[in-house]
DNA sequence: GTCGGGCTGTGGTCTAACCACACTGTAGAC
DNA sequence: GTCTACAGTGTGGTTAGACCACAGCCCGAC
């Protein structure tokens, strides 16, 4: 049957041949996004392996992003093929920041990179930039007070995702938004080093505005340079020496 | 017991809390990189859950780079904690190349952009680029012919690597590799398409020693778009329109 | 027609067992 | 005394089988 199959796999554990099993579908297309994964019993009896190794080829790529695992009967439930890169570069990043061999003074100057880059290529026109200025006006209708800084926060984050998609990278807006994870809980702490959130939460403003109007000017270059001085300055002024290299 | 903890985690799923209590530990710095995980049978009685959920556990952070299983005795086996970011970041990637949800074509150009900044922040003293200028020689010894293009393209890897780990930022050199790695298998293939793989090697041999020139001599701006041109003209000449976007 | 309750199929979890592996210590041969 | 062979021990790797909760579906009672 399928021995000589597994054979030529040779010593790749069980799990890893379901996952490359999986894989393939993938790059061929027999699999893709918003598709049904067999159920895993039936993906066990296929494969010739134990449900428990399909279950953890499945955790892998849950937590890769790639799949959503549902419960119940219908059209939600089963394991059905998603494309959520930010959710693996984001729980991977955190991890390893955890494990302090990713400093966060390395995150924050890569946020810094990719986002100056996006502003600079970002398009005057995206539609993207609508929902960014959108944003601003929401988090300016937020309430003051130090209970309103996450919400302010939230909102930040979408505002800056906006402006990373407009540059039309995938990519750089997965790994954007990853950072930003990685780092979530870092920064939310750091607001409590601040001195007067209220004044903080409006020069960000100020500065937000900035950046849109130098998009949406055709002014890459500014727009970039502005990017950069903006994440600088809050890390700066919440007390994270990032750029202190030297 | 446990069970008021187990009650706050709620409807957390089993492995997860799992991994929350590792990552924990990897925070408070109870666990760190070189340390041993207690078994699975150990942890699964400590935490009160299967052994089963504990190695779905184990089995994402082992595909987070975070984590490393071996079997047996000894100093070499057990789950010991590891760090290899590139690991996580290329395997998500390359599963979502394969959901066709990230185009290569981003992945090329967040290439370009990670390895300008490099090149541009490198430092001209880093004992990187000593290992960096060994590889060319070594490229150079590599023998003629098709066969030896893998050889030569493994030896690439390792020289831009080098270039991004001397601009001494872990994310980047990390995000670098990973990038890499995810369209390896796409790289590889690509050689078929050169005209002449002996002339490209040598043209992509003198662009390396241009650039490493560059570094040293500390013109960060000429490296970086020696760098550009380095990688887009490689995948230009192999038949990948990326940077046509319009 | 509407409501209720079983039926079915899904993932979620657990238990208990066995295997392969690599070291470790000891008993025996020399 | 030294070396060798081998059983012991603890590790992850894998499997089978069972049970649960959940969500939709279908059919019968009313």
């Amino acid at each position: 049957m399928w021995s000589d199959h597994i054979n030529y796999y040779g010593d790749m554990r069980t799990h890893q041949l379901v996952l490359t099993w999986i894989e393939k579908q993938l790059s061929e297309g027999a699999l893709s996004v918003g598709g049904r994964l067999p159920a895993e019993r039936t993906l066990a009896e296929q494969l010739g392996v134990s449900r428990t190794s399909v279950r953890e080829a499945i955790r892998i790529l849950e937590a890769m992003g790639v799949v959503r695992a549902g419960v119940g009967s219908g059209p939600e439930a089963g394991t059905v093929v998603i494309s959520d890169p930010t959710a693996a570069l984001g729980s991977a990043l955190r991890l390893h920041v955890a494990t302090q061999h990713l400093p966060v003074a390395d995150i924050v100057e890569t946020r810094v990179l990719l986002e100056s880059w996006a502003a600079a290529r970002a398009r005057a026109d995206a539609p993207e930039l609508e929902q960014a200025a959108t944003l601003l006006d929401e988090m300016d209708a937020v309430g003051h007070g130090s209970r309103e800084a996450d919400a302010f926060l939230a909102l930040d984050v979408r505002f800056h995702l906006c402006l990373a998609d407009a540059a039309g990278n995938a990519v750089v807006s997965a790994m954007m938004g990853s950072l930003r994870e990685s780092i979530q809980g870092y920064a939310a702490t750091l607001t409590a080093n601040l001195p007067d959130w209220d004044a903080t939460a409006q020069r960000l403003q100020a500065e937000h505005r900035g950046i849109l109007a130098a998009i949406r000017n055709d002014d890459g270059d500014l727009a970039a340079k502005l990017v950069a001085a903006h994440i600088e300055g809050y890390y700066r002024e919440a007390g994270v020496r990032h750029a202190a290299k030297s």
